[in-house]
DNA sequence: GCGATTTAGTTCGAAATGATATTATCAAAA
DNA sequence: TTTTGATAATATCATTTCGAACTAAATCGC
């Protein structure tokens, strides 16, 4: 029953093939070219793995990554409520894509959505109280996943983790 | 000042959230978790903003970031050769989605398809040459994009990155 | 004020992806 | 040999996602 998918998440082919495009390429910096591209391929492949595993769990509970990355930016928002585009910002998600998740939420009794008083092109969404149990749940679960990953590294090596990509990110901006 | 105008990538926003939802959680190690979580979502922004950015790019050739990915490992293999689940491993992406893609790459005369002569259940994936010029001709403007990404990292740091990433990476395994 | 522009949110259609079942082949054990 | 199980690839179906078009409301410029 182990359904554990035989995963040979080994970076070992890919960056042989990299090194490969490189010595093909002829870049006249072949060295950096090929060091960029492994970190961005390594990126990659960890936020799929991350994503992969992440569903698995949650699938159980019908649930997916996205929607509870949703629901735990709620729960740590000022009166646990955000307006869809902040929390597509937060998420990373399309607004579109935020709609139909909220579609979803709202279909569970997890959240609500209610025109803003302010300005009424608005929309606020607001965490249930259905919803905040579900995030006290299931966080220390989710932690734990997130937890073991990042253990590797000692606590300096977080931080210089942390610190790189962070500018990383924001260069992307 | 912190409301940039035209960058919704800020993470400031979701660093705050991601505080929050620590000391709302009352985890006994709520620190570390809090460097934990936000690790995770910088590399799926990263990650996200970095697929964005390609897709958006290799839209007017009418190809994306994941069949480019997939001609540039045949590209770098013996022979420009690979069979679909290897190819699956080096793009991270499910067989089933390697199958249509591949489908669709044949389709264009950019890969070919033919049964392999040992085990005749496996199928050998070979670049056509038009293939092979296309990844020759798009590869520097590729390997641009990421560059200028990373650039903002010295060398040092693009080796401590690296480094760390792999362990991360073998974590996940 | 008032038209033009911008912004927030949604809808809709198409594209991308994954999970599962299926088929064909190989390998190994009985 | 026959059977059993494993593996490679594909087909099928459902889900997830994004982009572009759209509506409504606010704001800006005059």
């Amino acid at each position: 029953m182990n359904a554990k998918i035989s995963t040979p998440l080994s970076f070992v082919p890919v960056e042989q093939k990299i090194d490969r495009v490189c010595v093909r390429a002829t870049a006249p910096d072949a060295q950096q070219t090929r060091q960029n591209v492994i970190l961005s391929h390594l990126i990659r492949h960890i936020q799929m793995a991350q994503a992969t595993q992440s569903n698995a769990f949650l699938r159980e509970y019908e649930l997916n990554a996205v929607s509870f990355t949703a629901l735990m930016m709620l729960f740590s928002s000022p009166e646990c409520a955000l307006n869809p585009s902040e929390l597509a910002d937060a998420t990373g998600e399309s607004r579109a894509n935020v709609t139909r998740i909220c579609d979803e939420l709202v279909a569970k009794k997890l959240l609500t959505r209610s025109p803003n008083s302010e300005d009424r092109r608005r929309v606020d969404l607001r965490l249930a109280p259905e919803g905040e149990e579900l995030v006290q749940r299931f966080l220390p679960q989710m932690r734990d996943r997130v937890h073991n990953v990042f253990n590797v590294l000692s606590q300096d090596e977080r931080n210089t983790l942390e610190n790189l990509l962070k500018r990383v990110l924001t260069e992307l901006g």
